[in-house]
DNA sequence: CTCTGATCATGT
DNA sequence: ACATGATCAGAG
């Protein structure tokens, strides 16, 4: 076996294994297998083929003497041209009689994980797996951009999930980067736990596949375009934002301003991190040319694992004087027949608040006449109200048949919005899509 | 839980 | 001083 006493040492033999296909490694032929049944053959060629050692299932690192553990993985192409990875990455087992009495920094997770060589190759539908290419590779480190104390958080959530007997009731969903990933044969391949009678699944920490897809992107590799002319505001704003999928708001707020919210989190959070990345609404031409051809506002919205949103979709305040035109004539007929949403989309739960919700994806959204059809119903419903000065008679939510845009109050403490309605041109109410309205628009990109 | 009126931190 | 984009939080 070769032995490697520097990380630079192992890095330079390392870079020969770019562009090869599994089938090079291949010397015993574990891929006539069934590779189903074997997981790991990916990893044992490499380790076996390409590195020259032995299989290894220890608790201790795979290049022992540099603390670094060996990682092969695979990462998709999207229909867009971007890259993500194809899955969660899977580390060590969770082993709940221990995990109670485990402090993270002493625990076998992070002794064994800390650090990781991560080689990456394509994964490609069609292909067969010694097929696939192994396009690059890279270290990475737990400890880098603070991601390891957000990694601590989440094996603190799991740990105290151990500690107070619910091991049963683990989930992915708990946690940011690091999730409990289901290890065993299936549901029903259970184990006991310390603090509880009931029988729990078996469960792995995994680095999640939305956070692998940030780490992946962090890496500039070597096959990709470079120079890139952008084509279309996607791939743009894909460039600007990509590395920061898989990650928490806060982390992401830290890296670009380098401070930090210690309390309060504020409820713009995430237009400033836009702002910051994409640039501000009104700047966007400027940005890029492609800005220019039609109107693009970058919208967040916090959403569900399923991209359910959690929250309606609003706009400016009313003008009451708008509301003179007839909504064939109308600024916001104008606007939403032009606007495009760059949405970006923020993972969270009851649990999972403003501030610590994970960046997961971008998605575009534009208004086809039939939408702008009920939004104009929504519009001439305000203008009656005026025009009686009748505050009854405002599109409240749900009072329209098929109604998905409404009105809500927005402003101050005691702006008492409705009541006085009239009191000010600019008004304490404005508009807001309905939240299965935009989940349907949301489904249908990509 | 969801719904919806109320409220907030920031930028200009 | 207040509009903005967005989230909060009590009611049901």
């Amino acid at each position: 076996m070769k032995k490697f006493n520097t990380i630079d040492e192992l890095l330079k033999y390392t870079e020969n294994i770019k562009g090869h296909t599994f089938r090079d490694f291949d010397k015993d032929g574990k891929l006539e297998e069934n590779l189903k049944r074997n997981k790991g053959a990916l990893g044992q060629i490499i380790e076996e083929g390409f590195y020259g050692y032995s299989l290894n299932n220890s608790a201790k690192a795979d290049f022992d003497n540099l603390g670094l553990e060996l990682k092969v993985t695979g990462f998709i192409r999207n229909k867009n041209g971007t890259i993500s990875a194809k899955e969660r990455l899977v580390l060590s087992k969770i082993d709940y009689n221990s995990i109670v009495n485990e402090e993270f920094d002493f625990s076998k997770l992070l002794f064994k994980n800390r650090k990781l060589l991560i080689i990456w190759y394509e994964y490609e539908k069609d292909k067969s797996p010694a097929d696939f290419v192994v396009q690059d590779f890279q270290l990475y480190d737990m400890d880098e951009q603070g991601d390891i104390t957000i990694i601590k958080n989440d094996f603190e959530i799991i740990k105290q999930k151990v500690v107070i007997g619910e091991a049963h009731e683990l989930s992915e969903g708990l946690t940011s980067y690091l999730g409990a990933c289901p290890k065993g044969i299936n549901s029903l391949d259970v184990t006991n736990q310390p603090n509880s009678p009931e029988m729990a699944m078996r469960r792995a920490y995994a680095l999640k596949n939305s956070y692998m897809t940030g780490v992946l992107r962090s890496v500039k590799f070597a096959f990709e375009a470079d120079g890139a002319q952008y084509k279309t505001i996607e791939e743009y704003v894909f460039a600007q934002v990509s590395k920061f999928i898989g990650k928490t708001q806060s982390a992401i707020y830290e890296e670009i301003f380098k401070n930090k919210y210690e309390e309060r989190i504020p409820k713009n959070l995430n237009k400033m991190i836009s702002d910051k990345i994409i640039g501000k609404d009104v700047e966007l031409p400027e940005k890029n040319p492609l800005f220019s051809k039609t109107n693009y506002v970058i919208k967040n919205i916090p959403v569900d694992k399923h991209n359910y949103p959690l929250e309606r979709m609003s706009f400016r305040n009313l003008v009451l004087s708008e509301f003179e035109e007839e909504w064939e004539n109308s600024r916001w007929k104008n606007y939403f027949e032009e606007v495009t949403f760059i949405v970006l989309l923020y993972e969270g739960n009851s649990k999972i608040k403003n501030g610590f919700r994970i960046f997961k994806d971008i998605k575009k959204i534009t208004f086809n006449a039939e939408d702008v059809e009920l939004f104009g119903r929504t519009y001439n419903t305000v203008r009656e109200a005026i025009k009686t000065r009748d505050i009854s008679k405002l599109p409240y939510p749900k009072v329209i048949n098929g109604q998905i845009l409404e009105i809500a109050p927005k402003g101050q403490k005691n702006d008492d919005a409705y009541n006085r309605f009239f009191d000010r041109d600019v008004t304490k109410v404005c508009f807001m899509i309905d939240k299965d309205f935009i989940f349907k628009k949301l489904s249908e990109d990509k």
